[in-house]
Formats: C-alpha cells, structure tokens, sequence
RNA sequence: GGGCCUAUAGCUCAGUCGGCUAGAGCGCACCCCUGAUAAGGGUGAGGUCACAGGUUCGAGUCCUGUUAGGCCCA
C-alpha cells in the first residue's frame, strides 16, 4: 500500500474527453461553411415556413446607402439587428427580416459623374438631348448602386446575419418607387405640398444649383464692409437703450443713432431685409466720432481701432433683447418686393432688428445683416419672422430689375465695389478693408458661388391633414407618446427636433431619384394633383421611375381619367425635373417594402433600430411619411445606438485602423459579433485592436467550456442512457437550475434588446456555474466512473441538456459556433444542411427541483477555499487531493448532501460536516493515522483504498470500473 | 453657440425607490494542477464614483455649475 510503488498506468481505462469540436476554431474558415451551409438548407425560407403557426413579430431593415464597403457602425447596426431577429425567432415568433438599400441620391450620382469626368466620356452626354443625358447618367448610376449592393450584401453576410439576401428592397425597384408616389400623392391631396423660395448653393459658372458635396472651399479676398443704417425712429433707439427724451437734452444728443452691421458680400446688400442681433448679448449705445451708432459693447473697442477713431465713448448699453422691433433705413434700397412664396408676410417686420441664435461677437460688429434670399441662416430668420425673401440675383449671377437703378443688369462681383462706391458718397460707410478667408467654390469650375433661392417643394408641417385635423407636426409630437423609445431620451431627442423643424424642403435639382411629377403649363402654371400623381406612379410601378425621363406628359398621364378632375391638355404640358429628397424615399420604406410585401398587413413594425444620427434622418422622415399617409408612426419602437470612438474616446478617423474584411480575416465574424454583444450601445463605444483580442479571449472561454461538455459526451445517447430525474441535492440538479435561471437572465436581456446582459450572463455562466465549479466538480465521476454507472449517466443527461440550452442562448450572438457546436452535441451529418439550431427555441426550464440549501453550500465553500488555500500556502500541502477539509455546519443544511458530491466540489478528497466547528479545518489526508492512501487510478484519497489483483492501489469505485 | 447624451478599479461594465464596508469579469500579483493542456483551478491587491457647490439624518444615485468627450444642428 505503498504511494511510491510502481503502478500499472491506468490512464487509458479512463472514460477521458473525446470530441471533434476542435479547441482551435479557425473561424476565418469555417464560418464559410456555415454560411454555406445555411444557404443550401434554405434557413429564412425554413424559419419563414416554421412561422404559419406563429405570432408574426416584424423587422424592419433601415436600408444603408449603397456606396462603399461596410465599416464598423455597419457591423455595430447589423449584428444587433441580426441578434434581435435570431432571438426573436427563438422566442417562438416568426421574425420576417427583409434587408434594404437606399440606392438613389448625390453620392451616388456624384461618384459617377467624377468617374465619367474622368474616362472623358462626359463630353459625349452632353452632346446628347436632355432627357436621353439624364438617362445615360441614369444607367450609370443604376450600374454602379446594383454593384454597391452586391458588394455589401456579401460583406453583410460575411457577418453571419440572416435575412432575406435573395428578397431585398432597393429605392430603385418600380414598386418601391409607386411605393414612394403614393406618399406624395396622399400629401398632395391633403394640400401639404406647395412650392416656395429657399436659398441653396448657386454656381453662377455652371447656371445650377450646387449640393454641399460639389463645394470645395478655398481662401478668397472679398472686401469687407462696417456700414451704417440709419435708425427710423431715433427716440425709439434712445428709449431702448434707458435714455429718455429729458435725458437726451441734458446730454444734447440730438444725432439720429445708426445700426452697425458688417459683411463680407457687400452684393447681398440690396436684399438686406433685417438685422439680427443676439438677445442675451450686450450693446452699447456709441459716440465714435461724433456719429452715433449701435454695436456689441466688447466690439466698440476693436471696431473703433479699425477704423482709426479718435473719439470713443459708450453712452449707454442694452441687451439685444430691448432693441428687438426697432426699424432702420436702408442705405439706398426703398422697396422690397413681398416675396417668400407660401407663408404669410408681416411687411411691417422688413428693415427691422431681429432676434437670431447664431449672431456672435467673434468677429463683425454683432449686429448681422440678414439678406433671408442669400443665406441659409438668413433664409430661417426670413421664414421664422415672416420677412421677405427677397432674391433679385439672377441665375447668371446679375441683379434683375426691382433693384435700384445705377444696379440694374449688374454683375454681382462688380456690385461688390460699386456698392461699397455708393456707401461712401452717401455717407453710410464706416470702413472697408480687404479681407481674406475661406469661402465655396464649384467643385468643378473652381469659381465662388453665391448663396441664392430658388424655387422648391416643401412639405407643409404646420397645416392641418385629414387625421382629426391635426398637422403633421402635431400628429408627430402625439405619436411620441405613444411610442417606445430604447434608452428613453430618444424620445426627448426626437420631440425636440420635431418642435423645432421647419417645412421639408423633398426637392432637389439632380437625375439620380424619383422625379416629382409636377407639369408645367404653357402659361407657367404648376400642375400637379393626387390624381395626376397616381396617374404617374401607376406608369411608375410598372416602368420604373426612368418613365419619367422617357415618356411624354401624355404618355404619363394617360391613366389620368377624367373624373379625377380638370386637368390641362397633356399635349400642351411640360415636365418638371425636380426629384424627391432621398430621406423622402427612404421614409417611405414601410410603405413601399414592407405593407406593399405583406398586402398592408404588416404596420406598423415593431421596432427600427439605427444610429442616434437617424432622429433627424429616417426615424423623422418615415413618422411624417407614414402620418400623413395614415395618421400612425411606422414603428411601435425606436432603439438607437451610439457611435464609435477611438480607445481615447475621441471621433474615429476613417482611414485608420483594420477594414471590416481585416476584422473578419483576423477575428473571425462570431468574435467581432461577441465584441458587438459586449457593448454598452446606447452611448460612444470605443475600439480598439485590443478589444478585439479580449473579446477572443472570452470567446475562447466559451468555447472550450461547450467544447468540455461536448467532449465528455461522446459515448452518451440521451434516448438510450438518460436516467430518472436528478435527485435535489446532487451536482446535476445544481448546475440544471443554474441553467435555468441564466436562461430566464439571458432571455430577458434579448426582450430587453440589452445584448450586454446577455453577453455578461452567458459568458459568467460559462466561467464560474460551469467551468470553475461544475466542470471541475463532476470530471471525476465522469472520468473514473464505470462507463454506465448512474452517477456518471445523470451527469451526462445534466451536460446534454445543459449543453443543448447554452447552444440555443448564445446562437443569436455567436451564430455560427452555436450552431456547430450544437450540431456536433446532436451527432448531425455535415451533409445534413436542413438541422440548425437557428431553427430551434429557446429552452426555458428542465422544470428541475433544486434543495433550498444550495445557497449554504456555496457560502460555507468560500470560506472552505479560503482555508484550503491558507494551508497550502503555509507549505505541504500542494495538491488538494491530499487534502480534506471539515467544514462547520450550524444551521444543519449540509448533511442532506452527498459527502463526495461535496468533496468534488472542492476538489478535495475527504469533506467532512462538523457541526459543532467554529472554522474550517484543512486537513492533510497524509497524515491520517489510519493512512488515507491514493488511488493510483482516480488519484484520490479513501479509506478503500486497497492492492488490487492487477498489482495497483485503488479504491472500490475505481476496482469496480476496471473489474479487478 | 443650441438640443440630446456620456463620465464608477489599469480595461469593459453592474449598481433598482437616496439607505450596511460601492460589486462582477478581464488584466495584474502570488500559488496549485498537468487526465479540458496553445487548456483548467485557487487566493489576493486595486476605487476621493470626472471636478466644484447645493438639497438631505444620509448622495455613486437628486439639483446647479464646470471640465472632457460623442451625435445632431447652427
């Protein structure tokens, strides 16, 4: 009985781990595989055809604009998508997934013209007619998007996201499109949709409108001017700043004061309008010398410098607030034309001072001269007061006829100095001066371009629709109520950019989209009705939206019939070519992907899930789009995440770090979907490299955890070996609750869309419940156990159904090793591609009964391990299975459990209940006086230990398995 | 400049209605095992809860301001 004698090595009749589920993933080449796999058994189309029987629970894609290889906030979006749609499905609800792209619009059709620039071939088109040009560039566009499409669609699926790939929904298909004119012709008939002024970039070279990615900025020296307007109502202007008529004789302030404004488009200055000022700024009532004039008081010093005064003293001061309402005179202009299509004009506000948000003291006089038909900012404050917008530049960059006489046909780059000439003489110019600075240029001609309106089409949110009357924006901040927002402030986000929203301007002066099918008469009338545009969209539907640029107004409205109304003689008509907004197209996706799909049934949809960029993008443009069509948001929730950010936390630079491919080459997509399920999305998530490599690390964790339990159930068949139910107090009964109350944790999160709760119960599940203490606990019943002993069978039930479980909860996250791993538990042929845990639900309970005194054990183990651990370090005793422990018991809880399932648990070989203990006492089982010897086959310590017939020492157990 | 949001251990995150000594995991240190082995296990050290005020018997939590950062506007 001698420890040191030479035994027979007993490590071959071990029952030891065996698998084909390889420690070492290599994702990057089987994960295709699995794609593969998932495409030849048809997996949507089998989980679609699951779903007759079941709650339908729609999805609905945001489609992502075609152009480019997809980056990490692709992978962010789609993975929690994908995790969502999976998780779902497993909840036993039918879970259609259709992916879209927004395929029309600017990138797309500036990225082709660049191209063609490029190959010469632009000289030819536009040699050709226009509409067969607009065509050509048409087809261009189409070509290039479909390519875009198909590059990403590979990408995405790379990821291992499911949808229907072979199904999508693309802007440019024909019913989409019909789709699209629906909208507008519902908009149309509830008289939402007008035309009106707006200013947009103008390049005077090219005759045309310039959208923001034409623009290339570029220094330009302009002349600057400080000029004064001359205050209406000089009392007025005394009074606001405190100093009343009787103070005003005291001090003999009888000069009429001046409003100072400053501007570097001196050209603007004949459709000045308004000054603007801030309200919470303060200004000064100034004598600079001898005039007196009105300026932000932190700027009366540097203005006074400039313009080499002598004589400078602050009268009075104000804030903006007091000098709202006041009226000037223009410098040289006495009529403005009241212009600002669509909205009501206070002609009393022209030439008055007021309130505007962005008016800041950096540089200027504090005081802005607004021109509302020659700026953006401008045009809001036009709009807002109800002053006109007033735009008498022409397209070739001259003044029309309502300005002053000496300007008339004038160049506008010529009025620059001309006007500053004028100012001088009459006196209103208080300096000018050469000033450089970064300004617009025409991509392509290398010219300025100027601010300038034109004529477009809005969407009215102010008037009332059909839906009780209510306007859009009214029925937009209701829905808010209604609807769900994940994390809650997304409402809050939402609401107030509802609040604050001007009319959607849906036009835009390009080829590549939907055309507004608006007509033109003879007579320069706008003809364009509900009825008008359904006799289009239906031409639309079956032609697509080229019909537009093919066909004749007659042709397209031959569906026009002639109960919608009067209408023009089409032959006398002419077309419009505005298109829609893409926002507008993309809005209108619940309508023309997703109830054109279902016969109407399905709306609204569940949920959108985008980045928070999308509160002023498709989260706002689908709520208009779908209100005004049928008075209800489009969606029951809206889930937002956040963006990424470098391991600093600052803005992600675009050309650094590893493309998504890299990721995929380098990671694997379950890894890269594990990191995604890691993060807290709803604020900045950072990436790194580094992150990457943890996630799989922990993925790893994972794995080799399932890949333990898969291995020791190599000789199991749960049809033919699985034993009664475990009794309540053993190991196996622990670990099939623990189980379960993971899966309730883990289920619960995936209602929730919190992937992180999931990620963290799954993988500490994995860590503690299962690696360190059950695994550990029960390898040596399961490896030393006679093959078919009960013990070793209830185990093995235990690790199959524990294992069959954790496939299904981590198959939305790691889809592809869920599915592997639960194919190799099932002993599934790799030929076999119609089985996949994807297919499966969730299981929510074993309906295991567990002793209440669990909780006892694990907190008298802390403590036992802490003592074991002590006596280790003290010296000797290294191995704990020369140990064992007796552990004190008060409350009675322990003596209902199996001393050995005990033991194991420790990884001790004796564990002993005392009730009367104070402590824990690590014993060294060397030193019993009865000598524990060591089982040469288990290497456990035991009292029936014995010599054996095959010449080694073992215990009962394992003389019983080797049947010596 | 405005709206919305974020800040807790070296890192990633929990922390419910304001209530015991602020918790996990990773990493780190030390140790064990060598029959999960490019694995597995144990113990331990880490925090002025961004900063400054305020409310309260009591604040990581509520309020105000500041700083840094993100998204959207301007």
């Amino acid at each position: 009985m001698s420890d040191a004698a030479a035994a027979p090595n007993y490590k071959k009749t071990l029952n030891l781990p065996q698998t084909d589920f390889a420690m070492k993933a290599n994702l990057v080449q089987n994960e295709p595989a699995s794609i593969k796999r998932w495409g030849e058994g048809d997996l949507y189309g089998r989980l679609r055809s699951l779903g007759a029987d079941r709650k339908r629970w729609v999805f609905h894609d945001g489609p992502p604009y075609a152009n480019g290889s997809i980056h990490l906030g692709h992978v962010l979006n789609k993975t929690l998508k994908d995790i969502v749609v999976r998780s779902r499905t497993m909840m036993g609800f039918d879970v259609p997934y259709v992916p879209g792209w927004d395929c029309h619009g600017l990138p797309i059709e500036h990225k082709v013209m660049a191209d063609l620039i490029e190959s010469g071939k632009v000289e030819k088109l536009n040699a050709l007619e226009p509409d067969a040009r607009r065509m050509a560039i048409r087809r261009a566009c189409l070509d290039y998007a479909m390519k875009q499409v198909k590059l990403q669609r590979g990408q995405m699926e790379r990821l291992l996201t499911i949808a229907d790939y072979d199904n999508p929904y693309l802007t440019t298909q024909p019913s989409y499109e019909a789709g699209v004119l629906e909208i507008l012709a519902e908009l149309v008939e509830q008289d939402l949709v007008y035309r009106a002024l707006k200013p947009v970039h103008w390049s005077i070279a090219n005759e045309t409108a310039l959208a923001d990615a034409e623009l290339e900025y570029m220094d330009r020296e302009d002349l600057s001017v400080y000029v004064d307007f001359e205050a209406a109502d000089a009392g007025a202007v005394y009074a606001a700043f405190g100093v009343d008529d009787v103070a005003r004789d005291e001090r003999e302030l009888h000069a009429t004061p001046s409003f100072m404004i400053w501007t570097t488009t001196p050209w603007t200055l004949p459709a000045n309008c308004a000054v603007a000022v801030h309200e919470r700024t303060e200004y000064a009532l100034a004598r600079i010398d001898g005039n007196i004039t009105v300026l932000a008081t932190n700027l009366v010093e540097a203005i006074a410098k400039i313009g080499k005064a002598e004589d400078v003293e602050v009268l009075a001061t104000a804030p903006g607030k007091a000098l709202l309402g006041l009226r000037y005179r223009h410098p040289f202009v006495t009529d403005v034309p009241a212009c600002g299509l669509g909205r009501e004009l206070d002609t009393a506000k022209t030439w008055s001072i007021v309130a505007a948000d962005y008016v800041t003291t950096e540089d200027g006089t504090g005081l802005v001269h607004t021109a509302p038909g020659h700026g953006q900012d401008d045009y809001n404050t036009g709009v807002r007061e109800g002053i006109p917008v007033y735009c008498p530049v022409q397209g070739d960059g001259t003044y029309d006829q309502t300005v002053p006489a000496w300007l008339r046909g004038m160049d506008i780059w010529k009025a620059n100095e001309e006007i500053t000439r004028h100012l001088t003489e009459s006196g209103h110019l208080y300096h000018a001066q050469r000033f450089s600075h970064s300004y617009p240029h025409d991509w392509r001609s290398k010219t300025p371009v100027i601010f300038r309106c034109t004529e477009q089409w809005f969407v009215a949110v102010d008037k009332p629709t059909r839906h009780e009357g209510k306007t859009l924006r009214r029925l937009a901040l209701d829905a808010m109520e209604r609807v769900e927002f994940i994390p809650a402030w997304g409402r809050n986000r939402l609401r107030g950019m509802l609040e604050s929203r001007p009319d959607w301007c849906i036009s835009r002066q390009r080829t590549w989209g939907v055309a507004i099918p608006a007509f033109e008469t003879p007579e320069g009338e706008t003809f364009m009705t509900a009825a008008s545009v359904r006799a289009v969209r239906e031409v639309v539907r079956e032609k697509g939206s080229d019909a537009w640029f093919q066909m004749s107004p007659a042709d397209l409205l031959a569906r026009y019939a002639p109960h919608d109304g009067p209408a023009p003689d089409p032959t006398t008509l002419t077309k419009g070519y505005d298109i829609l907004d893409v926002w507008f197209e993309s809005g209108s996706s619940w309508n023309g992907a997703m109830r054109a799909r279902s016969d109407g049934a399905d709306f609204p949809m569940e949920v959108y899930l985008e980045g928070s960029d999308q509160h002023r993008g498709w989260f706002q443009s689908s709520l208009l789009c779908a209100l005004g069509m049928t008075g209800r948001p489009p969606y029951k929730s809206v889930l937002t995440h956040g963006f990424m950010v470098d391991k600093d936390g600052k803005k992600l630079s675009k050309s650094k770090g590893d493309t998504v491919e890299d990721l995929f080459k380098k990671y694997g997509a379950d890894v890269v979907r594990w990191w995604v399920a890691s993060l807290s999305y709803e604020g900045e998530m950072k990436v790194d490299d580094e992150f990457f490599k943890l996630a799989g690390e922990s993925y790893r964790k994972v794995r080799n955890t399932v890949r333990f339990m898969l291995s020791n159930l190599s000789d199991f068949d749960p049809n033919r070996d699985r034993p009664e139910a475990p009794h309540p107090a053993s190991l196996d009964a622990w670990i099939l609750g623990e189980y379960e109350l993971v899966a309730s944790d883990v289920i619960e999160a995936y209602e929730q869309y919190d992937t992180k709760a999931a990620h963290h119960h799954l993988y500490n599940f994995c860590n503690d419940a299962l690696s360190a203490v059950y695994l550990a606990a029960v390898k040596d019943r399961l490896y030393c156990d006679r093959a078919d002993s009960p013990r070793r069978r209830q185990t093995q039930a235990a690790l199959y159904d524990v294992a069959d479980g954790l496939c299904r909860l981590i198959a939305p996250i790691l889809c592809h090793t869920a599915d592997e791993a639960w194919r190799a538990l099932r002993g599934i042929d790799a030929g076999d591609a119609r089985t996949s845990v994807h297919a499966e639900k969730f299981i929510h309970s074993f309906h295991t009964k567990r002793d209440q005194a669990w909780p006892s054990v694990f907190k008298a183990r802390e403590a036992a391990l802490v003592a074991l651990e002590r006596r280790r370090a003290a010296g000797g005793l290294d191995n704990a299975l020369d140990a064992g422990l007796v552990v004190p018991d008060p409350a009675d809880d322990l003596s209902r459990f199996d001393p050995t399932d005990l033991a194991d648990l420790h990884g001790v070989s004796r564990f002993r209940v005392d009730q009367s203990a104070k402590e824990v006492l690590a014993e060294d089982l060397r030193e019993e006086p009865y000598g524990f010897a060591r089982c040469d086959r288990s290497w456990r310590r035991d009292g029936t230990v014995r010599q054996r017939s095959d010449g080694g020492a073992l215990c009962d157990r394992c003389a019983d398995a080797m049947g010596v």
